[in-house]
DNA sequence: CGTCTGATTGAGCGTAATCAAAGGTAGTGG
DNA sequence: CCACTACCTTTGATTACGCTCAATCAGACG
C-alpha cells in the first residue's frame, strides 16, 4: 500500500516519496466502470509515475486561469473544482473523491478556466500530463477512456446548471446527497445511505448556490422530513426512495450502465 | 458547397443527399481554433461521411437518455443542449453555433443524459460514431482534439454554473451575450458586438434559470442601461467594455489562446 | 381578419439573501 | 481543568430578487 504521513501542513503541501499503487488502483477501478481496459492498457495506467501530496483544508491546489502540466489525482479526501467571481465569491462546480482525476481535462487544456481546491485535508497524487498524454497515444483504446471519464464529469456538470437553475433548495441539496451516495458506494467507499461528506454547510451553499443559512434551514427540513441528516460530516439517509423523489433524481446522467459495446474497435 | 433545402418541415426532419464539405469545413475550423492538425488529419475530418436534415424549430434531436449511433454537426441555426424536470420544466446546459458538432461526447458515452434540440430552425448533420471513433484511433493526435473539444463544452458549463449559481439576473444575461459573441465571431459567423442569436425570450430565461418574464424585464435594464440590446432575434453591443463589466466576463473559460505547445508528439 | 406566438406590463407573493447575534464544539495552551 | 480561540451551526428579523398569475399588445401568417 502507499505510504503516506497523516501529518497536517496547515499552509503548503509536503511532498511525498511514493509508490502509490493503491491511489492508481482507485483511478483504474474508475475508468473500469465504464470502459473496458486490456490487461496491457490497465498495466499502463497502473504504472504511471506520480507524485504524492498531503494538503491541509481549503488549500488551493490549482487557481483559476493558471497552467498546469499535471493533474491531480484524489487519494483521498474531498477536492472541489470552482470558479470565482470577481468579488472573491466563489461557486463550487463539481466534488471530487478518491479514485477522481479530478482535473483530467487539463492534459489536452492545460491552461484551465477553474480553479481546484481542498475542501478537507487530502492526500493528492500529481501525475504528469506527459506520461498520460504518452500512455493515450500509445494505447488508443485509453485515450477514449480518459475522454469517457472527462465526458462524465461534463454530464454530472450539466446536471448541476438544470438543479441549481431550476431546482429549489430542498431538490438541490437532495439532490446533491444521491449523487454524491451513489458515487461513493460505486467507488467502494461506503454505502450509498451511509456516507462520509467532509464539507461544512458553507462549502455545500458553495456548491449548490445558496448561502450558509438557507442550507442550514434546508437541511433542518430535509431533516423533519425524514429523508436525510448531514451531521458531523457525515450523511445519513433514512429513506432513499423519498430522497430521490424530492431530488427527482435520475441516475443516468451519470453515465453507469453502459454495455461498453462501442469501445474503440 | 452543400446543397440544402430551405423548406421548413413542421414535425419531421427531412433527409437529405449530403456533399457537405462547408459543414465539416465548418467543425474543422473550430478544431483548429484549439488544436494543431496535420494535412492527413484535417483531411480525415473533411472526409467523413454525413447526412444533413432540415429540422425545424422546436423540434428535438436528441431526447435524454437516449442511445445514439451518431453526433450533430450544426450548419446552421442555433441547437440547445438540454435537461428536462420531472414535470417537463427546461434548463438549456449550451447553445451550439454553426461548426459546433454538439453531442461529440456520445461518441463515448452514447448513452446520453442530455437531449438535443433545434432552438431555430437549423440544418443538421448526423455524423456516424463508427466513423468518427475510426477517426480517433487510427489518428492518435485527432483523438485529442476531440477530447479536447469536449472539454471546451465542459469548460463553458462550469462556468454556466457558476453563472446560474452566483449572478443576478442581469449579470448572467450580461455574460450570455458576450459568450455568444466572441463564439460568433471566432466561428466567423457574425461580429463579437453584432450577432443573431436566434431564441426568444422564453429560451433565453431556460438557459440563465429565469421566466420569460424576468428575462424581459431584465433586457430591458439592460438596455436602458446602454450596453446591449435584443430584438428580433438580434443581439447588438453598444458598450463592449460596459457588458463585460457587468457580466464579469473573462473568458479565459472558452480555454482559446492555448499555445497548443500540449498536442500529442 | 381571426389565429398564433412572443413581448410587455402590472400586482402580489414567496424563496432565499442579508444582516446580526447567540450557541456549540474542538483544539490549544497555560 | 479552565481560559481562550477558531470555526461552525443555529436562530431571528428584515429585505429583495425573481416567480406566478393575469391581462394586454404587436406582429406574422394563412
Amino acid at each position: 500500500m502507499t505510504e503516506r504521513c497523516d501529518a497536517l501542513l496547515p499552509r503548503r503541501e509536503m511532498r511525498m516519496s511514493a509508490s502509490n499503487h493503491a491511489a492508481l488502483a482507485g483511478f483504474l477501478k474508475r475508468l473500469l466502470m465504464r470502459s473496458h481496459l486490456s490487461a496491457d492498457e490497465q498495466d499502463a495506467v497502473l504504472s504511471l509515475k506520480s507524485q504524492a501530496f498531503q494538503v491541509a483544508a481549503r488549500r488551493d491546489l490549482v487557481f483559476p486561469g493558471q497552467t498546469v502540466e499535471y493533474s491531480c489525482l484524489v487519494g483521498d479526501g474531498l477536492v472541489g473544482r470552482f470558479d470565482q467571481m470577481r468579488d472573491g465569491r466563489r461557486q463550487i462546480t463539481a466534488f471530487h473523491i478518491a479514485g477522481d482525476m479530478c482535473d483530467l481535462h487539463s492534459v489536452v487544456a492545460p491552461t484551465t478556466g477553474w480553479g481546484i481546491t481542498a475542501l478537507s485535508t487530502c492526500l493528492v497524487y500529481h501525475v504528469a500530463h506527459d506520461d498520460l498524454r504518452r500512455a493515450a497515444t500509445s494505447h488508443p483504446n485509453l485515450a477514449m477512456a480518459f475522454w469517457r471519464d472527462t465526458t462524465v464529469d461534463a454530464s454530472i456538470l450539466a446536471k448541476w446548471v438544470a438543479n441549481v437553475g431550476r431546482k429549489d433548495a430542498q431538490s438541490r441539496i437532495a439532490h446533491l446527497m444521491c449523487e454524491m451516495g451513489v458515487r461513493m458506494e460505486r467507488a467502494g467507499l461506503a454505502s450509498h445511505v451511509s456516507y462520509p461528506l467532509p464539507v461544512n454547510q458553507e462549502q455545500i451553499g458553495d456548491a449548490m448556490g445558496l448561502t450558509s443559512v438557507h442550507v442550514n434551514r434546508t437541511l433542518q427540513s430535509l431533516k423533519r422530513s425524514g429523508a436525510v441528516s448531514f451531521q458531523k460530516h457525515h450523511v445519513e439517509i433514512h429513506d432513499w426512495d423519498e430522497l430521490v423523489s424530492i431530488a427527482d433524481f435520475v441516475p443516468t446522467f451519470m453515465l453507469f450502465d453502459e454495455r461498453r459495446k462501442n469501445d474503440a474497435a
